[in-house]
DNA sequence: CTGTGACTTCTAGTCCGTT
DNA sequence: AAACGGACTAGAAGTCACA
C-alpha cells in the first residue's frame, strides 16, 4: 500500500541517504558493494522510487556507519 | 534479502512499537484503525516477524505522533 | 485483545544491459 | 559515475479463520 502521501517523504529519505553516502565519498557502487544491494537499487532509493524495507535500511546504515535516525531528521 | 542476522535487530524493533502504542494507551487494533493497516499485520511487525518498510513505518509514526527516528533508538 | 499459520497479490530487490 | 529500462525471483503487503 505505497499511497502517493509519501512520495514527498520517500524522496527526501533518498535525498538525505544520498547526502551522507557524498559525505562519505562513496560511489552508488561501492555502497551497493558494501551492503551487498544492487547498485541499481541503491540509485532507485536515493531518487525516492524505492520503498525499501526496514533490513535494508539497517543493512545501508551499518555500512555508511551511521545511526538509521540519521536518515529520518526532518522527515 | 532478509539475513538473518537482523532478526534481533526486527525484534527490538517491534518491541519498541509495541511499548509506544501502550504508552498511548492504545490497542492493536486501534492502532491498526487509525493507520489503515490490518490489526494481525501491526501484530507482525511488533514481533518482529515481518520485514516492514519505510511507507509503513510513516504511516505507523504518524498514527502515533512520534518521529521515525524514535523507533530506532538503540537499534 | 492478541497470536498464529496459511494464503494470494503485488512490489521489493536482482541482474542483464544502454545511455 | 549515475540514470534508466526490461525481465525476472524473492519476499513484503494485505487478509482471514481460528485459537
Amino acid at each position: 500500500m505505497k499511497s502517493e502521501l509519501y512520495d514527498a517523504a520517500l524522496k527526501k529519505f533518498g535525498q538525505k541517504l544520498r547526502d551522507i553516502r557524498k559525505g562519505k565519498k562513496l560511489s552508488q557502487e561501492e555502497l551497493a558493494h558494501l551492503c551487498q544491494l544492487d547498485r541499481t537499487y541503491i540509485g532507485g532509493v536515493e531518487r525516492g522510487e524505492r520503498n525499501i524495507s526496514l533490513v535494508n535500511i539497517l543493512r545501508i546504515c551499518k555500512s555508511l556507519d551511521i545511526s538509521p535516525s540519521m536518515l529520518f531528521e526532518n522527515l
